[in-house]
RNA sequence: GCCCCGGUAGUGUAGCCUGGUACAACACGCGGGCCUGUGGAGCCCGUAACCCGGGUUCAAAUCCCGGCCGGGGCCCCA
């Protein structure tokens, strides 16, 4: 076999267990938050039909599904997110009271160039709640996105929240006709090219330059969630979305987060299917965001036929990994290593195993290493923290001898407190 | 789509700039021995590699070209 062939696909990992553990412990803190908040978790097929991933995807997704035909001639490909896949289940599952609180763990593909952080098959989690229009809802999933990153310690969090409806009203009084997609892009660039280019940009989009320089000034409003009243109103937004960005916050210090959160109107978040709140999570540890949601009211009526109002975030499982460090949980060590002697006494092996394994105890039974010493090695290497040999001398009288590889320690056992039930 | 870097035993590295001193070194791993029921340490022995194809040269792991593969940056995203 080629030595490329032994390597993982393109952007893609194995999941040893040195590696595993550490991520399914991550897994596992988010899980435990996403229940204590009452959410359900949910599993899809990895595949969808090619078409159910192209209606949500905008052009440039669609170059990154991984697709292909199956022997019947079906077009599939591989979710990309989990939106869409449960966007796609609810639509026929009507029966679910609303609103509908959902989380999952899954792996997800895209088909993009590999760098530090980005890979082909990587792990999100995420929540989806689906049915309810308040700021309530808003305030709750991104809460639930702090609360999830704080349970596995991730340092340094930071959230930055804006709102598509702010720029939508202010395109809308200045009277620019220029597409508003367009303008966002040109916006989310902000802290990477200097504002002259980015008013540049947006002169050439067909901004008249005054109006450009306000919208710049506009995407540099960075401040604390609790003290972004203020900065909307002299932004002339209107009084609903203040109140809602009022309630947003009052809630948010509820939830005790809000001295994580920072209104920054430079946050625009992709092109496609966001309506309104819109953030993205940030650790001082990696460049990169370790995740990002927001409202998308009218992504449903895609699958569904009307308009569900929704809120959810996708967090990168791996992503959170590399901001952690080394700070995972490593493989669990094994309890018990049993090493009975000969053949004459692997059944009394077998059932103190078992008897062990009953009691919950992780216990490893020797399959016949060549001699004591390398099943000795072997236990040490594994980690396992107490070694028992059963032998004929022991079996004469009646016990094993336990051996304490942590403490070097040993000392004799007697059968029947082994293998009591 | 554009740009940069890299590819040496199973793994991680050294050597490459300044071609020959190297049947390529070190660590871990793996196999065995010292050691017949136990210090898992230590020592000894063994195992196993220069991505592929061309070129330059008396001589190439080392320089040049192409390919394949990998990593990273821009863009975009988790």
């Amino acid at each position: 076999m080629e030595d490329w062939m032994l390597q993982p696909p393109r952007g893609m990992n194995d999941w040893t267990p040195d590696k595993y553990y550490s991520l399914m412990s991550i897994a596992r803190r988010f899980s435990t938050v996403a229940e204590s908040f009452g959410y359900s978790a949910i599993e899809t097929p990895a595949l969808e039909h090619l078409e159910v991933l192209k209606a949500k995807a905008g052009e440039e997704v669609i170059n990154e599904i991984y697709y292909l035909r199956d022997k019947a001639g079906r077009e599939l490909g591989l979710r990309f997110d989990m939106t869409v896949p449960v966007a796609r289940v609810l639509s026929y599952r009507r029966d679910f009271p609303r609103p509908i609180r959902l989380y999952y763990v899954s792996k997800v593909w895209r088909y993009d160039e590999p760098q530090f952080g980005r890979f082909r098959e990587f792990y999100q989690f995420g929540v989806e709640h689906v049915g309810s229009p308040t700021v309530q809802s808003d305030a709750e999933v991104l809460a639930l996105a702090v609360k999830a990153l704080e349970a596995v310690n991730l340092p340094q969090l930071t959230v930055r929240v804006s709102d598509r409806r702010i720029m939508d009203q202010v395109l809308e009084k200045l009277g620019i006709n220029a597409a508003r997609d367009a303008v966002l892009r040109v916006l989310d660039k902000r802290g990477k090219v200097p504002d002259e280019e980015l008013v540049r940009l947006l002169v050439k989009e067909g901004v008249e330059e005054g109006k450009a320089k306000y919208l710049v000034d506009l995407a540099g409003v960075n401040t604390p969630i609790g003290e972004s009243i203020d900065e909307l109103r002299r932004l002339g937004i209107s009084d609903q979305l203040i109140n809602y960005f009022e309630s947003l916050s009052k809630t948010l210090t509820h939830y005790n987060v809000a001295d994580r959160v920072r209104l920054d109107l430079s946050i625009v978040r992709g092109l496609d299917y966001y309506t309104g709140f819109v953030f993205e999570l940030y650790t001082d540890r990696i460049k990169l965001a370790v995740g990002g949601g927001g409202r998308y009211d009218e992504l449903l009526r895609i699958y569904s036929g009307e308009d569900v109002p929704a809120v959810g975030f996708a967090i990168g499982i791996e992503r959170v990994m590399l901001a952690l460090g080394e700070l995972g949980d490593s493989q669990p060590p094994v309890d018990f290593y049993i090493y009975p002697m000969g053949p004459e006494q692997y059944g009394v092996g077998v059932r103190i195993a078992e008897n062990l394994r009953g009691m919950g105890f992780r216990v490893v039974l020797d399959v016949g290493k060549p001699s004591l010493r390398s099943a000795l090695e072997y236990a040490s290497k594994i980690r396992a923290r107490k070694f028992i040999i059963i032998g004929r001398r022991e079996m004469e009288n009646n016990v094993a001898r336990v051996r304490d590889l942590e403490t070097w320690s040993e000392e004799d056992v007697p059968l029947n407190r082994l293998l009591k039930q």
